[in-house]
DNA sequence: CTGAAAGCGCTAACAT
DNA sequence: ATGTTAGCGCTTTCAG
């Protein structure tokens, strides 16, 4: 910026107005400074401007990592990676980077840590697991936090998600029409999430008159080999079933696989049902019918509520509509 | 820092000192700092300790969206987040942060903007595309880039990838090993790293004296579609296969259902192989044989080379050795 | 319309 | 062992 000035003749105060386009700079040496910035290639050093300005246009992103004893198990859920696309877009839209982190989802302190150190404004935190004491106290210590999440009872964290309540309704329900009765249901009911497509897979058994058996709920992780877990402890329970609904495509393609190594084939033996809508269960075989999450929506909810908090204002929960795709897994 | 210099009744240069573990201050003073900070919850401020020190612990990471003349198409492919995936360990590892940015293939300059500003110390691309000039541009120009691809002539930027041709060499072996003679080969050969796959193939074939039939290649997207799309024109050309190695799983997953649709099996009327060995591949039916791609090695290796760029040394391109993985698509 | 000067939060000589 | 001072690159009063 020194350089610019000296040569075009002025001081660093006019440089720096005639690059923010002020208008109290005559449009002459407005036009001077531009183009000698252009043509050195000069941009302005954000990190001194947010400094000065104390202001920041970068959000955090918070992926967390699960780790199980051993190995460190990535998260490759496709659905994240959608997610994050989103996310970027949206950020992008408002002119905000996006500081992207992993996190170990046992320390899920950590995820204030770069909005602590004033690298961000915020943060956006993908999947609430278990960990809603944690929030709970990020939230309440001020840091201006978002959860991809379930809605929970005494929550001082902001929550944007699907409804997944109306989610596990619409899938179950779908099963049932299809004539099944036997329908196992496949997640890990310690999260929200699960637990709410839970309790929507019960409200529709109950408006069948059906009461729903807990020998068909499993609780597996999110992890894919969960799909084959949990058929697998279906059958180590002996229990009958005539549909599966899996809280993740992930593990419905899981449990289909597991479902064939036993001698099943859908939806003739088992109907299933995921949830996501991940691109790949248009192509996988058979075609899954599935819960879309909506994830366009999803991203420009929660950059718009984080930026709400960011500001200081307070900013309600959200929760999105979801819709059944149905495929060939079920019919 | 201020406040804290006040309340523990020393300058702040002490409070610097003692917050950086800094010898030359009593070590009492240093605990009564320490303790203090840790009570205010206070935290250096990165951007303005980065200023002051003109350092930086963030890299920017690049994934190009494609966009197509109507909609912009996002790049859902997960071998995309196996890749975050490993940078983001990698980064963690060696203390940096990562500032993800989606830019679109077609202005790709954008890519170095982060850096311009300052923000980021350089730049991590993923996927080369078709802007090798481009990218010498910015090389040239000085930016620290390293890009996940392959290594072309006259290319002044760094490259980590893995080796292509041997990739496209093993699948086509592994396929003319199972007896096929007739192999399609999908993928767009404009593309460097598709290029040099195209090329292994050719070599494996002429190991077995044949030569390449150009009815057999297709050029197809990376999308999805593009396996769809691949097998039709397949058809539309009448062309006989009794295989087909597509340039990514994604890819081979769609053609395999494009197959489907024709009445043909996989792996009994054509064998199939893809590329990437995404997750997926495992529990798709039939589970895919393919060339696994080694993510972990390249996070570390596109990460250590940025490093070395970035501080101002030179670094080579590197290859990393590939794997062909054996399942059931083509046995 | 433009420049001089102060200061964002931090660190590192250079004193003491 | 600690404080004083200057300055990283920028913006913005406040004076001209």
């Amino acid at each position: 910026m020194a350089d610019i000035a000296r040569l075009a003749g002025v001081s660093t105060s006019t440089v720096s107005r005639a690059l923010s386009g002020s208008k109290l700079v005559n449009q002459e040496t407005r036009d001077r400074v531009m183009e000698l910035a252009r043509s050195l290639k000069y941009t302005i050093n954000i990190g001194a401007q947010n400094l000065r300005l104390k202001q920041n246009r970068t959000v955090g992103v918070v992926i967390p990592a699960v780790s199980d004893t051993h190995t460190r198990q990535h998260l490759t859920d496709p659905f994240f990676l959608g997610m994050l696309g989103s996310l970027a877009d949206a950020l992008t839209e408002q002119g905000f980077d996006m500081l992207l982190s992993r996190v170990d989802a046992d320390q899920l302190d950590a995820a204030a840590q770069p909005y602590d150190t004033g690298r961000v404004i915020g943060v956006i935190l993908i999947g609430q697991w278990r960990h809603h004491d944690q929030l709970n106290q990020m939230a309440a210590r001020g840091v201006p936090i978002v959860v991809w999440g379930a809605q929970l009872p005494q929550q001082l964290y902001c929550t944007v998600g699907g409804d997944n309540v109306a989610g596990g309704l619409l899938a179950t329900r779908h099963l049932l029409q299809q004539g099944r009765r036997r329908i196992a249901f496949l997640g890990d009911i310690q999260l929200p999430e699960a637990a709410m497509r839970y309790q929507g897979y019960c409200q529709a058994l109950q408006e069948q008159g059906l009461a729903p058996d807990p020998a068909l709920q499993v609780s597996v992780s999110f992890l894919p080999e969960g799909g084959t877990e949990g058929v697998q402890e279906l059958a180590r329970r002996g229990a009958t079933y005539d549909a599966l609904f899996a809280c993740s495509d992930l593990l419905a393609m899981t449990a289909i696989n597991a479902l064939r190594a036993q001698g099943r084939t859908v939806p003739h033996d088992v109907a299933v049902a995921g949830y996501d809508d991940i691109e790949q269960s248009t192509y996988f075989h058979p075609p899954l019918t599935t819960v879309r999450q909506p994830l366009a929506d999803a991203g420009r909810a929660l950059v718009a509520t984080l930026l709400e908090l960011a500001e200081g204002r307070s900013a309600a929960s959200q929760q999105l509509p979801t819709e059944l795709i149905v495929r060939a897994s079920s019919v």
